[in-house]
DNA sequence: GTCTATACAAAGATAGAC
DNA sequence: GTCTATCTTTGTATAGAC
């Protein structure tokens, strides 16, 4: 599928990375899987700091290019929050993997200076497209009980990553649905 | 402080887990801190599967007793629950550390089956704590707005595990206080 | 219970040929 | 752009003396 080495490489690591964790794969694995010899991915990302500098932008533009068109594709606000919802259940594959944010999250230590600048970015863009949703949801009556967009936005979001972790460590997908629910009970539109 | 050799390597091996992930210390970086050597280590925890297991154990064990306090000692179900609040945000040390629990969820495939039944039974007792929580604070009025208390516990731990993660991730315990300021906002008593 | 010494595997990375 | 070969470090773990 992917035309060039480099996308491949790419493909390779966020799917280790989401399902393993960033410490949890190695040059060897990603070489097995795309079929190269290691020393020739550094060629293409000279160190795993440059590989997890790549991923987190290519991350970071495909997720902000997904809830960009829920919001075309959405007209109200619950709808969009219930869209977005479904990302992060999808990204948990069953149980076995994360979204990369929360997975690159949970090994500060393991990453680059640069790339916790982009999880910050990544999280405040969200941020702002969660309390946009919010918002509409409390104008256009589509979730209810809203009062205040940003406490809303952040509490969500936690609630969305940290259903997430549980679901992960226990390989299990009702933890999530379970902590999703109440959240989702007060979505209509 | 600690007596023994083998409760001083719980105290390093559960300071590094909670600031550096499982997978982010070694018997060398503890024995540099207790002051033996890294071979000696394996006296008292034969393998580092071993060390998870016992650290587990005993986290659960001083967490339940902690609740159980909390219990006995507040009286309406929103002053217990902030106090639950406080441990999690007291266990993020400015943002650079988590509570075991989060950080042992962040890296499941790096521990023995064992530990993730641990991680599993610590999780059901804290949720069976924060629905009676809940059902106290519906009953005395203390948490406003308690519809489903299991529900609301499901979500409640949510958010205090994505909060931690991502103030951890950012160093920045703002993000604790954000995610959690809507739930605070419902407590009284 | 702690030590020295060592085994063994895996990791990230580089040099230089093709 | 990919290869073989190699370096260096670090990790977990074991053997056997004290």
């Amino acid at each position: 599928m992917p035309a060039d080495t480099k996308t491949a490489l790419l493909n390779s690591a966020e799917r280790a990375a989401r399902a393993r964790g960033f410490d949890g794969f190695s040059y060897a694995d990603l070489a097995t899987d795309v079929g190269i010899r290691k020393a020739s991915i550094h060629h293409h990302f000279p160190s795993k700091a440059n590989l997890s500098v790549a991923l987190m932008r290519r991350y970071a533009e495909a997720f902000e290019t997904e809830i960009l068109r829920i919001h075309e594709e959405k007209t109200s606000g619950g709808a969009r929050l219930l869209a977005l919802i479904d990302i992060y259940r999808e990204a948990l594959e069953n149980g076995k993997s994360l979204c990369l944010c929360v997975s690159f999250s949970s090994s500060p230590e393991s990453l680059p200076p640069e790339v916790i600048a982009q999880i910050r970015q990544f999280r405040a863009m969200l941020i702002g497209w969660l309390t946009k949703t919010f918002e509409a949801g409390q104008t256009d009556g589509s979730i209810a009980g809203v009062a205040h967009p940003e406490l809303e936005s952040a509490a969500a979001l936690a609630v969305l990553e940290g259903a997430q972790l549980a679901a992960r460590a226990e390989e299990d997908v009702v933890l999530f649905d379970m902590a999703l629910k109440l959240l989702k009970g007060r979505l209509s539109g």
